[in-house]
DNA sequence: AAAAACGACAACCGCCGAGAT
DNA sequence: AATCTCGGCGGTTGTCGTTTT
């Protein structure tokens, strides 16, 4: 059985991530970058749809992402921008820095929206709802956007919002910065996996005690196909990372 | 103390648009 | 122009912990 996009889908792992995925993803991502995300669970060693690695990585592994719960700032800040947007959780994610579209949505799901008088839901707005608040009187939206404004310095979507702001998508290489395991990419132009001598010694770095020649349950990673397929098409420059395992 | 109800949040699903072929 | 692939989005569900009965 396939997906759409050619993923197969037997044999995948569903449900919560466990400690050891989570790890083997960042350090794919910091060292590899993101590439594809419906090739790279596979060369990271991981049983995800592609799918479920991006959602993984965007809602909960990314290293600029804040833990912890919503401030007042944050929770007014998603009012307003929701009394603007609508459900457009990504919009607003991008107004929020640190927060992911699911986190927002799921406050604004199980905290904020029984704070609206019967509950309203704005529809999501077509441009000419943009300078118009379903939710908020004037001069109440007029007041949290000053109050936002001075304590995030966030662009004034009352005036600012353009069509454009919907490309809030995340697909750049992420910043590299501490969690659970050491950062290694330093930004050098690390955007492709590599060779297969390179995999393997990523592979080794990150489970050195796990049997890696070919022949093992990672053994098509290094298939034909998809060196082939995937490799292949891809330069790889040695000297844009560290290979030294104990950096790992 | 046990069961039921509830709340919070992580993760999945299906759809869609953009870009490539 | 049609088709395919990929990434992104929002709605929904599943699971687990907490609170209430």
């Amino acid at each position: 059985m396939r997906t759409p996009n050619g993923e197969i889908k037997v044999g995948l792992k569903k449900g919560a991530w466990d400690l050891e995925e989570d790890q083997k993803l960042i350090s794919y991502i910091n060292r590899y970058g993101i590439w594809n995300w419906s090739h790279m669970p596979k060369f990271a060693g991981l049983s995800r749809s592609g799918k479920s690695c991006r959602l993984r990585w965007m809602n909960y592994l990314k290293p600029d992402l804040k833990k912890g719960s919503f401030s007042k700032e944050e929770e007014r800040s998603i009012l307003l921008f929701h009394s603007i947007l609508g459900n457009r959780w990504s919009a607003i994610a991008s107004r929020l820095p640190g927060r992911s579209d699911n986190e927002i949505k799921n406050y604004w799901h199980t905290h904020l929206k029984k704070l609206l008088p019967n509950n309203p839901m704005p529809k999501k707005p077509t441009q000419n709802d943009m300078n118009v608040s379903s939710c908020f009187e004037a001069h109440n939206v007029e007041k949290i956007q000053e109050h936002v404004n001075h304590v995030n310095d966030i662009p004034n979507p009352l005036f600012s919002w353009t069509s454009e702001d919907d490309n809030s998508s995340s697909n750049s290489v992420p910043t590299p910065k501490g969690y659970g395991v050491e950062f290694i990419a330093d930004h050098h132009d690390v955007s492709s996996p590599g060779t297969i001598e390179d995999l393997q010694c990523f592979w080794r770095q990150l489970c050195p005690f796990e049997n890696l020649e070919l022949g093992n349950i990672h053994q098509d990673m290094f298939s034909d196909n998809v060196y082939n397929d995937v490799i292949g098409p891809y330069s790889f420059h040695i000297d844009d990372y560290d290979t030294n395992p104990s950096r790992i």
